[in-house]
DNA sequence: ATGGCTATGTAGCATAGA
């Protein structure tokens, strides 16, 4: 089974890229982060001709997630259970016998900011409805744009970026706290080049230059790593015209 | 260099991303 995860920054600009990464990468289930879409514009029609199904829960201008699988994606649910967010960032559903959690974290801007306060609540209340679930599915895979650079290594500049937003020690704890019920990074499992990373400023010429951090994820259960084959980062989808500033990320298992 | 790009909503800029 070949999972992939990708922050498309505007799933209308980005539609035309998707379906020929799809056509090209045939994975069983794509998670999509930051469609900016409501419900009603969601292109399921496009998506359908390639041959894949949409899930979806979106909202105007910000955040959105989606799942497509090429099977039915059954038993989907939306958001955090027990946690109350009109913010539209997680959605889940059962495919090919396999729980899939996708999942877009708050970005928190900047350690002074409320949004900041919002990610930590956010992760905190991520983490205990994920231990209840990895409970309930030994196949569990949460995939996404975590927006944390777990270590020094997924980041091109750690003393520049040394307890800032995206690396802070907090940040870094709660994504730690994932690992520690059960979850491994998939990544991580294999030898990866150096200065892996999945996302690079627009501004700069960050991408041309290797400035990026490593901060989407594919965790699995340690049944699904245990059966992993392989976990990359697709940066050639970077270098695209008008491409999202997130790489997608793939894991086979 | 606290900006630099890009996308959205909306009609000249504001907000957000990371």
């Amino acid at each position: 089974m070949k999972l992939a995860a990708w922050n498309v920054n505007s799933l209308k600009v980005r539609l035309p890229q998707l379906l020929d990464w799809l056509a090209r990468e045939q994975p069983d289930a794509i998670c999509l982060q930051e469609t900016k879409l409501e419900d009603h514009n969601f292109p399921v029609q496009d998506i359908g001709n390639a041959g894949y199904r949409s899930v979806y829960c979106g909202q105007k201008t910000y955040n959105g997630v989606a799942i497509l699988t090429r099977e039915t994606a059954e038993a989907v649910e939306h958001g955090i259970g027990g946690f109350v967010d009109a913010q539209k960032r997680v959605i889940s559903a059962m495919v090919n016998g396999v729980r899939v959690v996708c999942a877009y974290v708050p970005n928190g801007q900047s350690l002074d900011s409320d949004k900041y306060r919002y990610k930590l609540d956010w992760l905190k209340a991520f983490s205990a409805w994920l231990e209840g679930e990895s409970k309930k599915y030994a196949r569990i895979a949460v995939l996404g744009d975590f927006n944390i650079a777990p270590e020094d290594r997924d980041v091109y500049d750690p003393k520049a970026w040394e307890g800032q937003v995206l690396c802070s020690p907090a940040e870094r704890a709660a994504f730690e706290a994932l690992i520690g019920i059960g979850f491994r990074d998939s990544f991580r499992l294999f030898e990866q080049p150096d200065k892996s990373y999945s996302w690079w400023d627009y501004r700069m010429n960050a991408f041309r230059r290797k400035m990026g951090l490593r901060i989407d994820h594919i965790l699995l259960s340690g049944e699904l790593a245990r059966d992993c084959k392989s976990s990359r980062i697709d940066i050639e989808m970077r270098k695209n015209e008008r491409p999202s500033d997130h790489a997608p990320v793939i894991a086979a298992f």
